[in-house]
DNA sequence: AGCAATCATTGGTATCTACCAACTACCAGC
DNA sequence: GCTGGTAGTTGGTAGATACCAATGATTGCT
């Protein structure tokens, strides 16, 4: 029953055509893998980097705020904070109005590692989008960022035009 | 330096507008764990589901293809299908061509299951990509699938009507 | 002042995942 | 019938990840 052996040459693997859901997981490892590579000899994790640039762009925020933007357990934010406090590329402090809080911000020094860590991120978005050109790059953008928006975050304009030059 | 203290209200968690990459990575870990939270019940996990839907659509294929498909390493492929082979899901027999190959194929019970289990990653897609509509979803499912062909998978067409009733 | 809720932190656990080295069975070519 | 390469298997390791329960500091409410 069911038998269709194709047998094709290795070459044309197949499938995963259904679900997109299945198609995004398996992209987002792909993706996650080429980022560790071209990270590592910089020395950030992807997890890390992608807490750098919300912090870029975000500005200073809570922990929890963080940690909901990357989608993150508050308690492992603690330790990847932890790492990035103690490499000197993030500050916590204190939020004066609920000292409870801590604010989190990008340093000077984190700030210029993030140059450098965004140059090779977007060389790895080039490479890996590599067949699309750019009218749809920039529609799987916008049809990732709308999902990513009703799944849960909220992806802000961020009209704050705090440039810190790159 | 660099202070641009928003806090706004936790609502707006913000971020991550910038690397199509970072955030095909970050959905697809979200995508990922819905996935898991509705399979748990039936007994598989994405990971299976996802090659059981390979073998489904794909046909009878060596464990070579199939692990290229799924981008999963060959090792660890093994203890998945030894899983999948144990609950009955899948068969595993000598390739009568080349004897160190095995054909891997989905079971009749197998493919019970894989119904069942596509009703729940079909609500799963719905509710993720319940912002989008028909068209969209449709151009997205296309930007990835051929995101995944250019980056080292082959989406084939499959035109093998084989169609075990579902 | 007392109390419940919140934020960050700690510690622990279970699972997933990638990766690597070695081994068996098998094929193809000489 | 050797030899070299391939498919699958085994076992082990390191790291990532999710998740959960408990604690201390702090807030807001009464």
């Amino acid at each position: 029953m069911a038998t269709n052996l194709s047998l094709e040459p290795p070459t044309s693997s197949s499938v995963l055509t259904q679900h997109t859901g299945f198609l995004l997981a398996r992209l987002g490892r792909a993706v996650t893998r080429q980022y560790r590579s071209v990270l590592t000899p910089i020395g950030t994790k992807p997890r890390e980097t992608a807490a750098l640039l919300a912090l870029r762009d975000g500005g200073a925020m809570s922990q929890q705020a963080l940690g909901a933007a990357l989608d993150v357990d508050a308690s492992n934010l603690v330790v990847l904070l932890n790492d990035l406090e103690a490499a000197g590329l993030i500050v916590r402090r204190r939020d004066p109005e609920d000292r409870r809080r801590h604010l989190v911000e990008i340093s000077t020094r984190g700030s210029k590692v993030i140059c450098e860590v965004e140059r090779a991120s977007t060389q790895i978005d080039d490479e890996f989008f590599a067949d699309l050109d750019e009218d749809e790059r920039a529609s799987l953008h916008d049809l990732l960022a709308r999902v990513a928006q009703s799944t849960d975050v909220c992806v802000k304009d961020a009209g704050s035009g705090d440039d810190d030059g790159c």
